[in-house]
DNA sequence: GCCAAGGATGTAATAATGTAACACCAGAAG
DNA sequence: CTTCTGGTGTTACATTATTACATCCTTGGC
């Protein structure tokens, strides 16, 4: 059984850290919503991490990058939006955060989840996760948000 | 794109509840793990619901069918041996479990899990599950637990 | 029988994650 | 100026998960 990549599609080019967040903003202003100071905070430090991290993680990156303390709950509301807008993803198996490398191009993502170092790797691959839309429209489920990653070791850690 | 159901393999059949426990003590023996009362009473309390559940309603249900406080932490050491042993299962974007339907053949799950009504069905293709899986070795990546799971709304909350 | 060893469970405390309710404030709309 | 709305602050709380250690019970060896 020959599995092989499937970019299946091109999408933007990733973007540096600098105009990832200007990416962002764009995203989120063209779906009607703004682009807070507390949401450029939080955003820059959730893409300050190249790993998925908890809610609280950024709570306190936040809280320290803005010098006063920022509730969890208002970080929460924050990534609950970045996610719903294609800015952010949730890590489901980690209950974990992690900034959108191309917040442009919205897609369902696959996460890699290294098991010993935490880390997470995305995969795209299109292919599959139509697949697994079409099969939860195939069992007559409405699929909105497909949850796709794997635990395992990565690289590094194998 | 043409997509079908692929069963793939045809498992052993699904087990009514009573014969489900015997499996499910059957797989964990032949792992050399014990059947003991309490992990019986977990796995009936598991069982007893069609959906997934949280770990503290396994608490409660177990603590009110033996008559005598339970701590959680008992029956979470019990839910992971479960998915340890393929018993049961985590559902990662509900922090929840449920119980493996048919614990004998050992294969990856993809759970679809209604935003509205909570409830969850399994859906077995195992050709999905294993690109998934190489896509993840693709990326060099070692895959030791897939979760693949399509949050959205059953057929009856569409 | 007795004793050690290991596995399973009990107990208590606490950490980590997530949500609810309501107050306040600032800017846009009228 | 008033009103309305969205964003944030504040507080409290609910839910989910883990850690450390004690106890108990079985099993196997002596």
């Amino acid at each position: 059984m020959q599995i092989m990549a499937h970019p299946a599609h091109s999408h933007g080019q990733h973007h540096s850290r600098a105009d990832l967040a200007a990416a962002a903003q764009a995203r989120l202003k063209s779906a009607g919503e703004q682009w807070t100071p507390l949401r450029a905070t939080v955003f820059a430090a959730l893409a300050g991490y190249d790993r998925p991290v908890s809610a609280y993680d950024v709570t306190d990156a936040v809280s320290t990058a803005s010098g006063r303390r920022i509730a969890a709950n208002s970080v929460y509301r924050i990534l609950d939006l970045f996610v719903a807008n294609n800015v952010a993803s949730r890590v489901e198996s980690a209950n974990a955060f992690i900034a959108n490398v191309h917040p442009d191009c919205p897609h369902d993502c696959i996460f890699l989840v290294c098991d010993r170092c935490g880390g997470a790797t995305h995969v795209d691959d299109d292919r599959i996760t139509g697949d697994v839309r079409s099969a939860a429209l195939a069992a007559g489920f409405t699929p909105e948000r497909p949850v796709i990653e794997v635990r395992g070791l990565c690289a590094n850690c194998a």
